[in-house]
DNA sequence: AAAGTGGATTAGAGCGCTCTAATAGAAGAG
DNA sequence: CTCTTCTATTAGAGCGCTCTAATCCACTTT
């Protein structure tokens, strides 16, 4: 910076003011430190930036699994809004595991970015809590009452009613449901499966069987389906990548989807959207989810608000070929 | 680091060696400080140590496309060669763009990573010899003759041969290549499969169309193949992506996989090996990339190099239910 | 003409840590 | 008992920036 401001024939705090695009800078002045910038390859120091001032203009964002389009989804919304607001996003990734979530949320404070977006988050509301004392934190993809941090999510109970809904409305009734195991918005999915089913009068049909929120545990858990002896007619899968799982599956064992067995599965993601795939699902308005996290982080970042608040945005069923009438008796 | 250090009745310099794990510290000093670095939550800052220091166990790596899954495994090898040596990563999405590349670099510089990795760089050689000068780069999955800075990746020109040569001795010979574009790996993939099949003796078969490394752009490009009068009898997409794109649109113009056409992929990823696609593909091996990648920077990192170091991984065909015997004429 | 106004610029004190060089103290050598 | 040689500890100078307060210099205003 020193360096700079001699050769821009100016002070350093000139060169920070230009550096920082701050008004009342003359225009002259202005070209003339950022020629000397360019010609030197000056890179301003965030690191001493953010010693001095205390704010980085950087969001960090933990996936939860980078495999998941899902994530990918919601980082592209994360990025569109953080662009529009100046600041910009790191990721970091929990590669599915509660571990590597607290790896990359303790590198984030560490680098002090200004706050953190969680997506799929797996660490309990209290460590959460703790750790929203340090940064503001909004959680994306699970519901939460917290009083202390954000959320940002669908009303995944809803959605899965659409889910059962659209298959009892097809004729099933044997609609089992493949859970996510301890992933993120698992719980109500669930629940919301298991009231959906009841309100039809299906409750003798609840079966649930565990998951991971991943293709190869789909697949695990739709063999143990289709082994079962009274064998469903639908399967509603807890997202996606278990949907896509499960698929490969039940065609391997033979059956046709939708003839014999239809499957649903959860978050819209663009694999569902593939055409070879094509996956009736639920559609997570990611870009919605984007831009109201960020809105709740700025909204702390600039002091407005300190209650917690959680935004909920409504699911949408959307329907594609691998659902139908169930085969007939 | 002060108000620990008055509590443990040290020097401030005593507390930063025992925060580093520094040797030659008296046992009784270093639990003193523990105690009191306990008792007050002390979290070292991060970024001032860099600042001193300059070192951040950082290293920032730029995936050109979240969406595509090949970068989730890359950034899965990566992730496993620096927790070996200690280092973190940090991720930046360039969103399949020129400029999004850019702006995470230029995020990654600011923030002093150690080095970068960039997965499927977009960017000219010229630029990323200039951005070298700043931070070591390591770029992965391109090929490059650069004497400035590193590459970790497989040889695309045998990938494209082993499809051809796999397909050819299936007994295929209009075998139409979708290429990716202005995406990393294109042009010797492209070359590869134009060698290839020259060698074959099927020079006049050669057919590239443009694709650009996305599912819409694979089925846009396989439409354009399937209308054309003299339609392929086997397709070599330029990465999975665009092959699963193909897929569908091939699937839905009503021809049957493989029987009717053959569809081979390239880069084997998760998406790839789903039971319901099942891909042919060709394997790279992204773990060795990974720590390829890795071990190159830190050999920079340590002053131990200053040659450009290129780095060739075996390509492996990947054998699925997307390819057979052309159908009888 | 003196005083007031406001924009442009700068000096210099931190921000929280590391690192070098210096110092104190203990142990061993002569 | 002095002289080395270690090891353990510390003072204090940066690292590269921001920010406050001060200064300077047109222009107005009265």
């Amino acid at each position: 910076m020193q360096q700079v401001a001699e050769l821009a024939g100016v002070s350093t705090a000139l060169v920070s003011l230009v550096m920082r695009d701050a008004p009342n800078v003359s225009d002259y002045r202005r070209q003339l430190v950022l020629a000397a910038a360019d010609e030197l390859g000056y890179r301003p120091n965030v690191l001493a930036r953010n010693l001095a001032s205390r704010r980085t203009q950087t969001i960090g964002v933990v996936l939860n699994d980078l495999h998941n389009p899902f994530f990918a989804e919601i980082a592209d919304g994360l990025q569109a809004a953080a662009d529009n607001n100046g600041y910009r996003l790191l990721i970091g990734n929990a590669s599915h595991s509660q571990l590597g979530e607290e790896r990359s949320v303790e590198t984030f404070l560490q680098f002090r970015t200004d706050g953190l977006v969680i997506a799929g988050s797996m660490l309990s509301d209290d460590l959460l809590e703790r750790t929203s004392r340090t940064a503001p934190i909004v959680v994306v993809g699970r519901t939460s009452s917290s009083k202390v941090f954000d959320t940002a999510n669908t009303d995944d109970h809803v959605g899965a009613r659409l889910v059962v809904d659209h298959l009892v409305s097809l004729g099933h009734a044997r609609i089992a449901h493949i859970d996510g195991g301890r992933g993120a918005g698992v719980i109500e999915r669930r629940a919301g499966y298991r009231a959906a089913m009841r309100t039809h009068g299906l409750g003798e049909h609840i079966h649930v069987v565990r998951g991971d929120f991943t293709e190869a545990g789909g697949r695990q858990a739709a063999h143990k389906l289709m082994q079962h002896d009274r064998r469903p007619t639908a399967i509603f899968a807890g997202n996606d990548l278990s949907a896509v799982g499960a698929l490969g599956v039940v065609e391997n064992l033979g059956f046709n989807v939708p003839a014999d067995v239809s499957i649903v599965g959860y978050d819209n993601t663009s694999l569902a959207a593939m055409h070879h795939v094509s996956l009736t699902t639920i559609n997570q308005p990611t870009e919605e989810l984007g831009r109201a996290a960020i809105d709740l982080l700025l909204e702390r970042l600039d002091g407005n608000r300190t209650k917690a608040t959680h935004h909920v945005a409504e699911p949408a069923l959307v329907c594609r070929a691998t659902s139908g009438p169930p085969p007939a008796l």
